[in-house]
DNA sequence: GAGAAATGACCGCTAAAAACTTCATATGAT
DNA sequence: ATCATATGAAGTTTTTAGCGGTCATTTCTC
């Protein structure tokens, strides 16, 4: 019996956006002159692990992704007010929030 | 014989910017209400893999996160300029510097 | 307060990702 | 031009993330 291949659906923005990064990651580590080998190896990750992120392969897991980004310096999120201040002011406007979402009633609600 | 759990070091900047998309994410449900199943089920993912996202978990792949990030609306680039067109001019900046990177003699670097 | 729904946490299974390896080719410093 | 090495592209093996399920608890609506 053959099993068929998860069929996994990403919008247009997802895709563009990995892409984005890993070029971006490519682009640093070029200017940086670093080789894949060595980033890698930096990383803690095999190159082909990074050759795929570099390529905006959709299914790296994230940690790895980040990761490789932060070593050749990307930043992605404003480093202006440090990260664990925006995670903390993150944390008081959910807890303003009710804990448990009471609402949608079966609407799937697709948007357009 | 005990075969000991891979160690895997991550910065505590992709710790952190994990954390902060996970819980940007679990803020922009909550404020749309909508649950996890809801939004689990939109993004095609199962529940479990949600909370993992929202928790912060490096592990999780990262088309998924991105996806789940833009169907609750949250945008990791600017989307003043067209990703595509983000893409294109990293591109050409790649195309500028040299094809293969060659300098690094082994050194590792440490860099603390 | 009652009841339905949402959340939190855990677990086994399996498809799939990461690691590891190899090889050919391209590239750049000398 | 030489040659060490960087890169591209597989194939295989090992590890693991996502799935789907369960169950207890919390929380919101009425």
């Amino acid at each position: 019996m053959v099993l068929r291949k998860k069929e996994r659906t990403y919008s247009r923005y997802s895709t563009d956006a990995v892409i984005l990064l890993g070029k971006l990651i490519q682009l640093a580590r070029k200017e940086r002159k670093i080789s894949e080998s060595d980033l890698a190896d930096r990383a803690g990750i095999a190159r082909s692990t990074l050759q795929k992120i570099e390529k905006g392969d959709l299914t790296c897991e994230i940690g790895l992704v980040f990761e490789v980004a932060t070593i050749v310096g990307i930043k992605l999120f404003d480093a202006e007010s440090r990260l664990t201040m925006q995670i903390e002011r993150a944390d008081d406007k959910i807890a303003l929030l009710p804990k448990a979402v009471r609402k949608s009633r079966k609407r799937v609600d697709d948007d357009f």
